[in-house]
DNA sequence: CTAATATTCAAGTAATCAATTGAATAATAG
DNA sequence: CTATTATTCAATTGATTACTTGAATATTAG
């Protein structure tokens, strides 16, 4: 074998891999496993791809490592493979910023100031949760709260926010996250709470990387 | 604006970085690129690629913020855009380890005694050879040795080493850095000094990781 | 100015990849 | 056993992508 060949054949290994992240719908269900283990049928719902078209693509990442399957009955679990995995969606979304900015700025535009805008550190918003000074407030639909969740947080899909304002306090300030940096959920909700008065923040980033940074996660009862 | 249709944007931005980097030859240039700055020309003729082959992968990557172009006189020179580039490729490759782990064996088996086969790490590198315990090795050409080495290191790129073996000595162990954990140049000169009787080991990784440590680099006076 | 050189651009062809469709597996319930 | 349901497979179609070729652009040297 000539080292010509070998070297090849380790790029074209390591090659595979950005071109299995190198796709949209990809990327989206990976950030839907980082939240927890789910069933083919589950993260075609939630991206709205076809189911064979969701099984392809899992199986695409299967076969280059990024995720496991868990065959339970009639169903089959996907979960992320490895933390790495993780880390690489968040190389890559920071080296997707320069070309985002144009889309964060559209996202930004919806809201009114600019300087209360900053998202609240991780860290921070655990201190002050603990010591009940705001309202932890999760936009995402139920099933992925239920698979873990920053503690004490409220659960309020965005569909039901408008519904549910009664839920929440005036008179104290709101911190709303979701999936990831990128994520809108928790963007659109800051800005309807802001417009009907309510003080509200973003978290930075969102849960997965609140789970990476090691910080404490709370669960609820039922997995599925 | 939908949130759907954000959401697609978002998502396929970020996996633009993933396409990019989902191909062997644009690895290959940004491994040569995370060595130091090059022109087109002189890509081309390390990768093998044909001129107009390699401008159009360097647009590529240009176009989607990996790497940087800076013209002077007739020469282009390019090189990456950020640090976060060298993360991605590493993340890159721990990922694709467990398929490369056909390949690394082979390699290996080039090899004679396993537990020798150990890489030394870096720390204790820097360590023995300030000591003056080892003679460190890079085999890569020198260009690349000129843009940046360990401190104290020999060059003798990998294909004159057979020439050059009396430059090496036989009481002292002899450790060989290249690119990279998968550049096979430091293995093959590693089997060709223990199959002349040396006492010879690689470095762990290679030297674009050396420098990301934030460990010390030496130059050579001449650029290129 | 003209010639030479490095790089980029544009068009064409071959190869690869994504999504759909409908059928095939596999596990369970009755 | 048969029916049902979740998932996968196989074949097709349309869309991207890679590489080559030859021409175009830009910079410098004479």
């Amino acid at each position: 074998m000539s080292s010509q060949n070998l070297k090849q054949q380790i790029y074209s290994q390591v090659a595979r891999i950005g071109k299995v992240v190198g796709h949209g719908h990809r990327l989206e269900l990976l950030e839907y496993l980082a939240q927890g283990e789910r069933t083919v049928e589950a993260l075609a719902k939630l991206t709205g791809l076809s189911v064979a078209n969701t099984s392809q693509h899992l199986r695409v990442m299967r076969h280059s490592g990024l995720v496991e399957a868990r065959k339970n009955g009639l169903y089959v679990y996907y979960s992320l493979a490895d933390d790495e995995v993780v880390r690489l969606l968040s190389s890559m979304r920071r080296l997707a910023e320069s070309h985002l900015a144009d889309v964060d700025r559209l996202v930004r535009s919806y809201l009114t100031v600019k300087d209360e805008l900053e998202p609240i550190p991780r860290v921070e918003l655990l201190d002050r949760a603990r010591r009940g000074l705001v309202t932890v407030l999760d936009v995402r639909p139920p099933e992925e709260f239920a698979s873990g969740h920053v503690p004490g947080a409220v659960n309020v899909p965005l569909k039901e926010l408008e519904e549910r304002l009664k839920e929440l306090p005036h008179e104290q300030e709101i911190v709303a996250y979701c999936r990831g940096p990128h994520c809108v959920l928790a963007f659109e909700a800051v800005a309807q709470l802001r417009a009907k008065g309510f003080q509200a923040r973003r978290l930075e980033d969102g849960f997965p990387e609140w789970r990476e940074a090691g910080l404490p996660v709370e669960k609820s009862a039922k997995n599925h």
